[in-house]
DNA sequence: CTCGATGATTTGTA
DNA sequence: TACAAATCATCGAG
């Protein structure tokens, strides 16, 4: 505590401390030159570090040393201008002194008083200044107004990992980390992705089936072949079933009555399936496709025990309470209609 | 301009 | 603290 003490001469004013510090945070005030992109750079620092943003970011420095630049220069003119008055005022008493007497404690007073009206004017500067660049920030730095949407590779590279997990989209921290890494954009900005992602998909799955099942048969046929390759290389392949029980963790939510007729999938998305991968993108994909085409939610009626965080058993994240105003259930898997592609 | 899509923020929860 | 949900604010197409 107490470090930096009020190196400035006055004592009592915790707004204008507000103020300095404020300022000096910004590096509007402080050292002159470079100095200033210390909060800048503070400021592009916490972002994340990716120089992604830099266009953003030197737009935004150029606008704050442009205030940086006002604010020294009205500083230095005030000060300059104190000066000169004080001085115009000793000189105006020195002369008054000739006619009468007056104490060194009247001077003090004067000047006091110069010092104190000058400071004021100081401090609306140092207001407004920070009110300028509170303007400012919120006009470059607050990410709402400036949004941007993502490249569409980053989108892509998203929407494979989420429809390749879709039993349990919650990306680790060191998943997201990577996710950033690969779409140039910091790990909140994943996480943004995801929630946004996952509130939206289970509020309107229907919404999403078009997307999913490109994301599905994508990452499906890239399984197949990886899986593929793998077989050609070492021919082991004599899986009773393809993926049985192997994978634990992955529980179809075919509670009881919830019939699917698997073979009504569009046939044509995936076929790689059939070389039975126990990855687990495959399963999620495979979930997928299923899940599609036998009704949207998992919605089973026991899981009272919903807990977003863990994913439980019966692989159903999107919660049966969705009321889903969703397009008549009963379009289900004929809405696949169309999709010969590729 | 409207409107849906979308990224970000806020609020409430366990 | 991570998440869900609601909400905000901008983007981008029509």
């Amino acid at each position: 505590m107490s470090i930096r003490g009020a190196q400035e001469e006055d004592p009592p004013d915790p707004q204008l401390m507000r103020l300095d510090n404020m300022l000096l945070a910004e590096g509007v005030s402080g050292p002159e030159k470079g100095g200033g992109s210390a909060a800048a750079a503070a400021a592009a620092a916490a972002s994340g570090g990716s120089s992604d943003n830099s266009i953003e970011h030197s737009d935004y420095r150029a606008k704050l040393t442009q205030i940086r630049q006002i604010y020294h220069t009205e500083l230095e003119k005030y000060e300059q201008a104190c000066n000169e008055f004080t001085t115009h005022v000793m000189n105006l008493l020195r002369e008054q002194s000739r006619t009468r007497p007056i104490s060194p404690k009247e001077i003090e007073r004067m000047v006091g008083i110069i010092h104190r009206k000058f400071s004021s004017i100081q401090m609306q500067l140092k207001q407004s200044t920070c009110e300028a660049v509170m303007i400012l920030r919120s006009r470059f730095l607050d990410a709402r107004r400036k949004r941007r949407n993502f490249s569409k590779q980053a989108t892509e590279i998203l929407n494979e990992y989420f429809y390749s997990h879709l039993s349990n989209p919650y990306p680790s921290e060191e998943a997201k980390e990577e996710l950033a890494k690969k779409c140039s954009i910091t790990v909140s900005q994943v996480s943004n992705w995801f929630g946004n992602k996952r509130i939206r998909y289970k509020k309107n799955i229907g919404k999403f089936q078009e997307e999913a099942n490109l994301y599905a048969a994508k990452t499906a046929v890239t399984a197949a072949h990886a899986v593929a390759a793998a077989v050609q290389n070492n021919q082991t392949n004599s899986p009773t079933t393809p993926n049985s029980g192997s994978s634990g963790s992955f529980n179809l939510p075919n509670s009881g009555d919830m019939f699917m007729n698997m073979q009504s999938l569009n046939g044509d998305s995936y076929q790689g399936s059939q070389v039975g991968a126990n990855v687990q993108s495959q399963v999620d994909t495979l979930r997928h496709v299923i899940n599609q085409t036998g009704g949207y939610n998992d919605g089973l009626g026991g899981n009272s025990l919903y807990s977003p965080h863990n994913l439980n058993a019966n692989g159903g994240w999107q919660d049966a309470t969705t009321p889903s105003s969703v397009t008549s259930p009963t379009e289900g898997p004929g809405s696949v209609h169309s999709d010969t592609s590729n």
